[in-house]
DNA sequence: GTACGTGCAAACGTTTTGCAGCGGG
DNA sequence: CCCGCTGCAAAACGTTTGCACGTAC
């Protein structure tokens, strides 16, 4: 993904462009699907010589999930995950190397039980954890 | 649940008896099945003028997690939420009210996906968030 | 008596916030 | 020019830990 088609998404998104905010979305959004936290996201731009500080990262991950651009991911306590893919499916957790991936579409099936009156499925999350 | 039964049911378990333990295992083990975390749980023993500070409540219900008698349910980054009901089960978390509660057992329908070698289901969490 | 639990306060890691300054539109 | 983003530091939050004291066994 170039630059330019870059700006094209956060404009479509409503999100004015920066340089903080164009070099974290050239490591989220270049491929099919990415699962971050604010830190690891924080350690890969900086140590690619990107200069932001951590409260921004989590100031930007926060808005881009707040415009539709991320998906939360709970897996754990005490720390907040963020998934580039927004179509609904399920994640798997290794326990034993900390890494979080898709489940292919279709691997888990739900079948949904009838909700109390009044109320509607705000999210699904389904973490398969394995060790 | 009389204290006889929460004496007896600790000491299976290998814990060794005390006044505050006592206090919370009184109030996590008396039906069957409770959601809580730390500070819900030393609200409601210190609201019953209990006497228990609130580091030995985290210290008891980790060392209860320890033995085998709760199970921790992730519902969301930032609280860690305790189950009284060992059974492989899911959760409907309502996100208005913050109320956590056991799905009916055959609600949900699993299919689990292969995994990848050498690993093993450690645990699956399936939390149906409404609002 | 000894090993272990308790209480408190202080430390910890993650996340949010307040504010002065900078920069995009 | 103005609104809003940035950076930093400080605060907030849930949780853990160190240590002196107390208590179960």
């Amino acid at each position: 993904m170039t630059d330019v088609d870059i700006t094209d998404l956060l404009e479509r998104f409503d999100v004015r462009m920066t340089r903080q905010r164009m070099a974290l979305a050239r490591r989220l959004f270049p491929g099919p699907s990415r699962h971050v936290t604010a830190e690891s996201l924080h350690r890969e731009v900086s140590s690619a010589g990107g200069s932001v500080s951590l409260a921004t990262v989590y100031n930007t991950l926060n808005h881009f999930l707040d415009v539709g651009l991320l998906r939360e991911v709970t897996v754990c306590s005490g720390q907040s995950w963020f998934d580039t893919n927004l179509e609904p499916h399920f994640h798997l957790y290794n326990e034993a190397t900390g890494e979080l991936t898709d489940l292919p579409d279709g691997a888990v099936q739900l079948k949904l039980p009838p909700l109390p009156d009044g109320t509607s499925v705000a999210r699904v999350d389904v973490v398969i954890r394995i060790g």
